[in-house]
DNA sequence: GGCATTACGCTACGACCCGTAGCGAAAGCG
DNA sequence: CGCTTTCGCTACGGGTCGTAGCGTAATGCC
């Protein structure tokens, strides 16, 4: 069977450009329609192809929007701005700016939400489009221990629930003052957020108000 | 016409009942379906009324799955446990105990990425759902200043800011832990959370790590 | 009690979208 | 040149949508 081409295997290959031509499609649907009123038949028809050649490449709505979403984040990335607090208002205005997109706002949502029933699309967007920002955050508390802004972390396991809650508290509330707030997150904001979260890290235990 | 009748019409009044009967339909239909597989023939079904009745009262599935959703969140309160932080963590268990609970974790991220592009549904999520949970944290604040564990705060603005900014990490931060992350928001979880809060907005301007 | 008014249950309907099957043509590989 | 796979196109049964029409049930007003 497959004897000379590695994953290639024979006859004629897919179309790249027509990947690309459906995942554009579904970000223009997405503004124009909403997740909702997307139609597969109105995606192929944008994006210049057949029906038949979009089931082939992807089972469902969930799984085309997802891919078409993920594609939005790719662009983030934790710039060097010195020092912690600007590294974090940095990445934050970024992940606003890609909120701000009605293609991610209609879209996100509504995978995020049907991924509450279906363990595949679930693993589908924690790989495609989570993990990829959590690592963001990764980087920035090593790149603040490299800089002696936070000290080492000497329990592993600690350490990682600390950057999920961090991550969790970070990507919530913009996701929460961009889609449900439905306000902005202008550099005032950022800055407030970041305060807070600083301040909550390297505050030292003084008990204030436990009993 | 209307002469005597406050508010009631002529004729026979709608069914209180049937109100109830569809929102509980609604919500088993979440479970059972979620929200992209949920038709409202179906819930006509379940709840025993016609489908043309839930037409009459609920101008669609978006509409109707909030107000179903809306009532899950009535039994949040704030609990006076003696100290900021101990309400804090008990207002966040119940709402992440909300959030547990599949009728919620399907229909309520659903509506709000409809929301992105019905400005309509938008402000009915804002009123019956997202308007009362911030007023907990307007309470949670007074309760503390009368406790005098939270200074008073002179400028009302910056307050109104400072309080949208809390609402927006506590609500954001627990849908993310559980709907995005698919954690479960325990204990410590909290725990952990609101320490970060206190510390972040109860430490003092110390220009930690600022150039 | 009779009457007007409104809600209700039921049926039926055109419109739309889904997801798939079948076909002939096109584009690669050996 | 064959083999294989993809592609565009058409067509189809099945399901849901949202509405219209009808007869019936329940209320307020006289």
């Amino acid at each position: 069977m497959q004897s000379s081409s590695p994953a290639g295997r024979a006859g004629r290959p897919r179309s790249a450009a027509a990947d690309a031509a459906i995942l554009a499609a579904t970000r223009a649907a997405l503004v124009d329609l909403g997740w909702s009123k997307l139609t597969l038949g109105d995606v192929a028809t944008r994006a210049g192809v057949a029906k038949t050649t979009l089931y082939r490449r992807w089972s469902g709505k969930n799984e085309l929007v997802v891919d078409a979403v993920a594609e939005l984040f790719d662009e983030l990335e934790l710039p060097d701005r010195g020092s912690l607090a600007a590294d974090i208002e940095g990445v934050v205005l970024q992940f606003a700016a890609i909120l701000a997109r009605p293609e991610a706002r209609s879209g996100l949502m509504a995978v995020v939400a049907e991924s509450t029933r279906d363990e595949v699309l679930r693993e589908r967007i924690r790989t495609s489009i989570v993990e990829r920002q959590k690592r963001l955050v990764l980087e920035g508390r090593a790149r603040a221990q490299a800089r002696g802004e936070l000290p080492p972390e000497p329990d592993a396991a600690e350490a990682a629930r600390t950057a999920d809650l961090i991550f969790d508290m970070v990507a919530g509330a913009v996701v929460h003052r961009t889609l449900v707030s439905a306000e902005t997150a202008s550099g005032d904001w950022v800055r407030s957020l970041t305060r807070v979260l600083l301040w909550g890290l390297t505050s030292r235990p003084d008990e204030p108000g436990d009993g």
